[in-house]
DNA sequence: GTAATATTGTT
DNA sequence: ACAATATTA
């Protein structure tokens, strides 16, 4: 049996299901897709992938491609879409499975759907849920329709009745014969129609992609800082890198799982210390497990105006409001400070998330999915669900039985009481 | 009807 | 600690 596994968001070698069963066979190929519709314009006219995230998902094929080596796995990378590359690479190296992880949007499934059209039917594909702390397996409820609509609802019945599975090993490596010399290349930034760019210095994330980068965040910000062990009481701050764990980009992508992460606190509390804090970065994975249920349950509607409760609001869509809120130029100058940082870096923090896509939708009451969709355009740590899920939410169309909207001036004395954060985006450029 | 008081859910 | 709802008086 000759296999293939088809990479999309599981860029890891460690705790990867698909991997670990696709190594079985007799001969075993990986493929990554750079599909040119990740890069061009969504129905608001943004890119549906800006430089920020590209670059880091770059440097994670990179890592990716040098990881499967020492596994003795190709790695074909194209720029080109998945129905059109996988029917050949089916056909020249007589593959007879295909493992992949399981996705479950409308676009993922209309890809997974071609790519099932195009090769010969005796080919089977095998996928699995590989991007959760609890596994769909585990959950105690009956049907994803089951899911509650509150938050904690679902947390403490997690808590309390699912098991969070052990995560599987890196595999045994092939034999030096299973890898094939080839000149597939990663595509650059120009070639993805995107601009190169310098990191800016006050970025709060100036980290690179890949799994190993991955691991190594984790060993700075648990084991050489400890950091971890203060998360709870910091993770609401603006300023540098090491406010928050930021592996929510590595999360999105895949390169490392929420399980490792789990199993990492878990050594970290029995070995260090076990506190609120450290609960706190737990806290924040089942929050992301969260979102991946309820677009589960709702499916296309997380992207509807009037998103999981069919709620009928009073929406605008001005040019100039967008133009302005994306460049910080509102009459809030935490807004602003907030979307320069982000326009400029691919980063925003929690906080000012909050913020500005509460003033976007409640404050501005413009179209929610243009805040929503310019955040996936821009984001370094986009990820579908967290991002629609957390837009619907703060928006009122979504899981916030409170429906709340947020006091920017009295969140910026809160969260930015000596103007540290607004002043390092807004002030003038000094030449 | 209003106003005080309790409950709810929280990144 | 808070703000939006729900309940009680």
């Amino acid at each position: 049996m000759n296999n293939l596994i088809w990479f999309r968001n599981d860029l890891r070698v460690t705790d990867n299901e698909s991997l670990l069963k696709a190594m079985n066979g007799n001969n075993v190929i990986a493929v990554y897709c750079f599909d040119p519709r990740h890069y061009e314009a969504d129905n608001f006219g943004f890119k549906k992938t800006e430089k920020y995230r590209a670059k880091f998902l770059m440097e994670t094929i990179a890592n990716l491609r040098a990881n499967l080596k020492q596994l003795n796995v190709t790695l074909f990378v194209f720029h080109d879409k998945p129905e059109v590359v996988l029917p050949k690479l089916v056909k020249e190296n007589e593959i007879n499975n295909i493992f992949l992880q399981k996705e479950w949007t409308s676009e993922e499934n209309a890809v997974f759907d071609s790519v099932i059209a195009n090769v010969p039917a005796l080919v089977n594909f095998e996928t699995a849920y590989q991007q959760f702390l609890f596994h769909p397996d585990d959950i105690p409820f009956d049907s994803f329709e089951n899911i509650p609509e509150v938050f904690t609802n679902f947390r403490k019945k997690c808590e309390k009745y699912a098991q969070i599975k052990s995560t599987y090993p890196i595999p045994e490596s092939k034999n030096p014969t299973n890898f094939i010399a080839n000149t597939t290349k990663i595509p650059t930034l120009a070639q993805l129609g995107l601009s190169d760019f310098t990191t800016d210095s006050r970025t709060a994330f100036p980290f690179k992609g890949g799994e190993d980068e991955a691991n190594n965040r984790i060993a700075s910000y648990f084991w050489e800082t400890g950091k971890l062990a203060h998360y709870k009481k910091t993770r609401n701050g603006l300023i540098g890198k090491d406010y928050s764990s930021k592996l929510s980009a590595w999360l999105a992508n895949g390169s490392i799982s929420a399980r490792t992460i789990y199993w990492q606190v878990k050594k970290f509390e029995k070995e260090v210390i076990k506190n609120q804090d450290t609960y706190w970065l737990i806290f924040e994975l089942i929050w992301r497990d969260y979102f991946k249920y309820v677009s589960l349950k709702h499916q296309n509607k997380i992207f509807h105006l009037g998103g999981i409760l069919n709620a009928d609001y009073h929406w605008d869509n001005a040019r100039l409001a967008k133009e302005n809120w994306i460049k910080g130029n509102t009459k809030e100058p935490f807004v602003n400070a907030n979307m320069k940082e982000l326009a400029l870096t691919g980063w925003m923090s929690n906080r000012g998330r909050q913020n500005v896509a509460s003033f976007w939708s409640k404050e501005l009451e413009q179209d929610w999915r243009i805040g929503a969709a310019y955040f996936e355009s821009m984001l370094i740590d986009y990820d579908v669900h967290s991002n629609w899920g957390n837009w619907m939410y703060n928006s009122g169309v979504g899981n916030d039985p409170r429906n709340r909207k947020f006091n920017i001036p009295r969140q910026a004395s809160m969260y930015d009481a000596n103007g540290k954060f607004q002043k390092l985006w807004l002030q003038e450029t000094l030449f």
